[in-house]
DNA sequence: GTGTCATATTAATATGTAGCGATATGAGAA
DNA sequence: TTCTCATATCGCTACATATTAATATGACAC
């Protein structure tokens, strides 16, 4: 240590603020769960469904599944269109590209 | 309803299992953070960052920095180098692509 | 050996989230 | 209107996570 700094000093890095970073990492988190993703494989294979239709399909109560949804519908991973008393999703086209990257697994680079 | 089922029928959706997609979800969730991808941001730019130099960069304690640096670790985003005491994290190339992404917005499509 | 410094671990608190039963809302049918 | 059913909200428990002070470990220099 040469300047009294108190670092290791291989290189001077600038400061970075995390809030930078708060909306990605709010959409990340959003999909960061098993529980959506596998809704969003749901989703993505049949374009649009019905909220109805995946409280079957992943075998769990309805408001965990509202719950799920709202959370990603929340950040705009998901759009809806209400018809009567269904409430259809379908995978916001601004985020098909890394939701079907991350339904492929993106395989070889991301599985471990 | 027509067969005794209980729920709305407009298709029959084959169930699917969470637990398929807990790997991806470990993955995501461990970018998903936003101090996580400040981190990122400043490994992916100097390729190869010792611990003590996030330190500073971040304005965080050694702890939280710790921390974080091990959770991505843990699942395979990080690879790491020790020479003497220090600690030189870097991308793992298998992850470089998803990171970019992710750092350069993939921006149209994610940003909110 | 001792001292220094980078890193890891521990322990504690605070906050966030998953999951879900119970209940409320709201739309359509009768 | 009343009934039914899909959806939303509430309230609670259980668990996970972020954060950080304090402490331990481990490497190097002396």
């Amino acid at each position: 240590m040469s300047d009294g700094v108190g670092y290791c000093e291989i290189r001077k890095i600038e400061k970075i603020d995390a809030e930078e970073f708060d909306g990605i990492s709010r959409i990340l988190n959003a999909i960061g769960n098993r529980t959506r993703i596998a809704m969003l494989a749901v989703i993505s294979k049949y374009r649009e469904v019905c909220a109805c239709e995946l409280q079957p399909a992943l075998g769990m109560p309805q408001p965990t599944i509202t719950t799920h949804l709202h959370k990603m519908y929340d950040v705009g991973i998901l759009k809806r269109k209400e018809v009567g008393k269904f409430s259809y999703y379908s995978i916001n086209p601004r985020f098909e590209g890394i939701v079907n990257d991350i339904l492929r697994g993106r395989a070889e680079t991301m599985s471990v």
